[in-house]
RNA sequence: GCCGCGUUGGUCAAGGGGUUAAGACGCCUCCCUUUCACGGAGGAAUCACGGGUUCGAAUCCCGUACGUGGUACCA
């Protein structure tokens, strides 16, 4: 068997979309669990819709995420160029055999030619007319003109497209890996454009011709493809490559709260749809990303590959090797799933506790930095990022948990302690630092120990003063036990913020 | 409209003829902790609907409904 080959084919018009990594994913755990190559191809046929900056884009993604192809236009490899439009002059041929074999015509309408045709075969009950085996006969192409209307067309190189030739009456299906056997009535299909007036190829000759000549094995994209899949067919069986046809998987669709996600759903939702950070070059509208929001790549990965995926068990966590072992396109679901930004986060809880401080050191010294904390011992802010992890479903979560550990507070929650502050209370805090200064050996149980034996020796219950004392330190109600918090932040500063907070209340 | 694909709790989902229909997220109650979390123990779903097939259907078949995608010289 030829070694798997499966590529991805993003068109650099914007941002990555979580169904657009998910596909990557899967594409490339399915390389890596059959020792395959991963491929990125650019798709850039479509010149009114590219965005100059939107191939470097999609590669930053894919670095973030993990997912390195193995060839690309940045990772070079034998079956380059990776950019169609620099394939340009390869698609032409293709077409034009396809042409003289009788599976494709020339076609000369104009756009305004199309645009009636539209109109006036459009019905109630035919709301969208296609260019198809009725409509064929009544427009000017290589079918209806005579032979030599044709050539002279061509000679005075009058702008034409190349259409596929549907057959009027054939069922053609095929095996999909995820859905099983599916089949289509060719006379429904249109004579979809193959070659456009600018001498492109569009998606469907494109993506045959390329995936060919690069061999790719295994084919897989997205569900909105299905409905084109009969013409990619007919296109491998037309050029005479039936034997080395890829097998196709369509994956189902990522489903927003209503209906098919859209980036207008994050900013109306509050949550990320792209990958990264997105800045779009023509209306500078930023679409925010996963990344910025927080997520740990791993937590990104592994949500995105449990959206339509299980390996049959309770397993939820993977991380990506265990991934590329457990994963298989048969167990993907065939139903489009609703993304759940609640589960995603609980995703990224899981990953932040479970990943290593040093997986968390660099972006949790970024944040506190962004946010003016300066931080000035890294074994500290270690410390700190092991004693509050817990606590943090996103990244900058941090940021609050933290800052208290490199920084008096500056605002306290006087509210919380007010209420019931007294001046036994007072009297308590004043002897508590006083003995805090005496003490040598600066740690956990020994300030814990003083605390309550004051606590005891004034009579009043130790829960009473502890977040008083919480909140002296802290600022609010929130962070990790009082007193290794006072552990860290050492004898003076915890001395000072209990004096200074005195003031407050 | 037509075509394709789909439909198990609010969400992700296991299960593919006989099960008390797993598990997770979220929600609620309780325990732990006199901060917030973590952790632990509980609570809530007859599988879209209608017909079949069968001794027996969430599981197989057919309809209907609903959802979703396509119906571009966009991918």
């Amino acid at each position: 068997m030829s070694k798997v080959r499966v590529r991805f084919a993003p068109s650099p018009t914007g941002g990555l979309h979580l169904g657009g990594v998910r596909t990557v994913l899967y594409n490339y755990l399915f390389a890596k669990k059959h020792n395959g190559d991963f491929i990125v191809r650019i798709e850039d046929t479509d010149q009114t819709r590219f965005v100059e900056s939107a191939e470097q884009y999609i590669f930053d993604c894919l670095n973030w995420c993990g997912l390195e192809p193995d060839e690309s236009v940045l990772h070079g490899g034998p079956y380059g160029p990776y950019r169609q439009s620099e394939r340009k002059e390869s698609y032409r041929q293709y077409a034009e055999q396809l042409v003289k074999d009788g599976y494709a015509y020339y076609a000369f309408d104009t756009k305004e030619e199309l645009e009636k045709m539209r109109e006036d075969l459009k019905t109630a009950e035919n709301p969208s007319p296609q260019y198809d085996h009725t409509s064929r006969k009544k427009m000017k192409n290589s079918l209806t003109l005579t032979e030599a209307e044709v050539k002279d067309l061509l000679v005075n190189s009058t702008p034409h497209v190349i259409r596929i030739k549907m057959p009027e009456n054939e069922v053609i299906s095929f095996t999909d890996m995820i859905r099983g056997e599916i089949s289509f009535e060719t006379g429904l299909v249109d004579d979809k454009v193959l070659l456009k007036a600018d001498g492109m190829p569009t998606y469907h000759l494109a993506v045959v011709v390329d995936d060919y000549l690069m061999k790719i094995t295994h084919a897989f994209r997205g569900e909105e493809w299905l409905p084109s899949a009969p013409v990619h067919l007919l296109l491998w069986k037309y050029l005479g490559w039936q034997k080395d046809m890829p097998q196709w998987a369509h994956l189902p669709l990522i489903l927003g709260p209503n209906g098919k996600l859209s980036k207008r759903d994050g900013a109306k939702y509050g949550f990320p749809v792209f990958a990264m950070n997105w800045a779009d070059p023509k209306t500078n509208e930023l679409t925010e990303g996963f990344k910025e929001k927080g997520f740990l790549p791993e937590a990104f990965i592994n949500l995105l590959a449990v959206l339509g995926w299980n390996d049959g068990t309770e397993q939820e966590l993977y991380s990506m090797p265990e991934l590329i072992e457990k994963f298989s396109m048969d167990r993907v679901h065939v139903a489009g799933a609703k993304f759940d930004y609640e589960k995603a986060k609980w995703f990224n809880h899981e990953w932040i506790k479970k990943v290593k401080v040093s997986g968390l050191r660099f972006e949790v010294k970024n944040l506190l930095i962004k946010n003016r904390i300066t931080v000035p011992d890294d074994s500290l802010l270690d410390k700190t990022i092991e004693l509050v992890k817990d606590r943090c479903t996103l990244l900058p979560d941090f940021v609050q948990q933290s800052s208290f550990f490199f920084k008096t507070p500056e605002q306290l929650d006087v509210d919380a302690v007010k209420p019931k502050w007294s001046d036994e209370k007072r009297d308590f805090f004043i002897a508590y630092a006083e003995k805090l200064s005496g003490i040598g050996n600066w740690e956990l149980g020994i300030l814990e120990a003083a605390f309550k034996d004051l606590a005891a020796e004034k009579n009043i219950k130790p829960g009473e003063l502890q977040l008083p004392l919480r909140i002296m330190l802290v600022g609010g109600k929130f962070g990790p036990p009082v007193f290794q918090i006072a552990e860290l932040i050492g004898k003076n500063e915890t001395i000072k913020r209990i004096n200074n907070a005195m003031k407050q209340f």
